[in-house]
DNA sequence: AATGAATGAGCCTTCATTCAT
DNA sequence: GATGAATGAAGGCTCATTCAT
């Protein structure tokens, strides 16, 4: 029952995907929705929180031992973010930004999950940071898991309408971006202007 | 009346957005707004455009020069992409991938402006590997345009949120991040797992 | 079961009342209240029906003696019907005018009940007037009959309002006040505009 | 357009009546019923203050002179009374108690006036003691207001319902019935149970 | 005998959209 | 040229009522 809110979600956006669509999707009567979920927008609420949880379940276990290298780690993060959005366009569609129009208080729940990505993602260009006795200031770590973050999201809508593209190219293309640069920021090795 | 309409569409989403409002902050009446822009889709269409173009143009005029060295044209077109960005809020709402509701047709409107971005990314991105003499797919440079875009978006994002967040420190920070990830691209230095 | 349903009827009304709360109200499954008691129109008619039979028993009961002079016999009415509305307050709520929702047939049910009483104090009167050889339309009769009731339910619902007023004072007031009227009306005294 | 919810109102009760019929029977759209009277209960305070009103203007402008004699101001009361009720016959539907089994809100404003009416009357009662020197105790003189008021809007109901019964013939009934058994009460004639 | 589970039907409310002026 | 006034259509939510067990 919640995959057809997904699915309508995913497709409409919230706004837009009707309670009719949604029970009818789901081939039960509108009140059962009313009864199990309760309104449009604890329904909406569950279905992000489910789809989170399952992706950040998807990533940790990927990730699977956080005494690796941080390139490892990274690596594997990314895999197994790009399998999963993979498998699950319609879980992605409603978690990824584009689903963030909508009241302040989904953003917060989809956000949330962002913010715990992106802090993992942090943690580990600070590992590298010191694996490499560099130095970064605080604020850059943020920056740069921002942009990695964005750039994993955006190439994973590419992914999503670019048929052949597979899970692991996306990570592999992805990994190359960003481990180099990442790896001369922290030597200091910056680019500026001429 | 058009400024009206994209502060209306950028507070509250397409679906959330009413005529009313939007007709009410313009200080004109509902029918003027049908006379002149037609249907509410037709004025989302003509607003998205209308900021595309002036995006797409803030950072045709910061590149310049399509003769330059390719960091410099990259840089350029950054700094003037967080600029635009960072003074123009309501419109990067309403551009930004936020904004797609899905199932409508307007998703083509601004995918186009982005197409065009990361096609001039693109672009400079076969040109610095022509330059370095290296070598890199096709479908490779897609992918880190998409990438790149991506994390600026992200980035955009994050430091309209950040305060004290300058433009100049996001395209530093991304510039940073890119360049060397796509030189080492460029020269097949590429990272694999082991 | 009864009791939960006039217990339910009473605070809420009829059209507010719902099955659910009856049900939960009375420890049982709604589809047991369908069971027994059939639709809720049909649920509310036996409340009422039931509510009306004991005010009815109560009054009769107090009454006792239907061959005492009609002035006792009416104090003695007064009095039982103010201390059974006292004493019940929920059932009088369900069975007063306030309960008779426009549109519904059960206004026939409660309305049967106030047309016995009715009926009986026109009887009363009837007997008084006989008594003082008194001659009275028979009309006047029953109109007289009508505000005699309306003027006791309205001193119920009063009275229920206001602490510390008994029952035995409501009946002291009303048959002072009613008594010398209709005493009056019977040996022809009446009152003419100027 | 209030006329047309007034006798839905009345016909209905508060909860069965729908916003379609009363669009329906105003001959507008439903839309135009929100947009000038705002959601169902705005509607229904809306006239159950307008109706409050005029049903008070009416008994005022009848009784016309607060210095002439209590009982021929009452007289000129009650007149007016039952005149506006048959001239008027779905608003007093709205006004009558049967109407206050909905919710707590609307109650108070019907009840608004039925107190400013018992006001009136005990106000008068304590007149016409003083007239008479008589004694009443204060609490005697509400009840009795009470009592009356009661009284005349059973009689209301019942002249409704009753065929050739005029207004003038309800208003004689209930004065001859009341104001002896004032008169005696003010005189300290009581009845008391043997 | 008793109930968990399910639904058809309807109501309040809103909003994009259009006439008549 | 501009608008006040009006509406068709649709959506969220609830509730009396009934099967299958």
């Amino acid at each position: 029952m919640k995959d057809a809110a997904v699915r309508c979600f995913a497709r409409h956006g919230y706004q837009a995907a009707s309670m009719d669509e949604i029970a009818e999707l789901a081939g039960v009567s509108k009140p059962l929705v009313y009864l199990y979920l309760g309104s449009k927008e604890e329904l909406f609420t569950a279905c992000i929180r489910r789809e989170a949880g399952a992706l950040l379940d998807a990533v940790a276990a990927g990730v699977e031992d956080r005494s690796r290298p941080a390139d490892e780690q990274l690596w594997a993060g990314l895999l197994a973010f790009f399998t999963y959005v993979a498998d699950h366009p319609d879980a992605w569609v409603v978690l990824s930004r584009r689903a963030w129009t909508q009241g302040e208080q989904f953003a917060a729940e989809a956000s949330r999950m962002r913010e715990e990505i992106a802090g993992f993602v942090a943690g580990l260009i600070g590992d590298a940071a010191r694996d490499v006795h560099g130095v970064i200031a605080e604020r850059d770590v943020h920056a740069l898991a921002q942009a990695l973050v964005g750039s994993a999201e955006s190439l994973a809508d590419w992914a999503g309408g670019t048929p052949g593209m597979t899970a692991k190219e996306a990570a592999s293309t992805l990994m190359n971006f960003a481990w180099a640069g990442l790896g001369n920021l922290m030597k200091s090795e910056r680019w500026s202007p001429r």
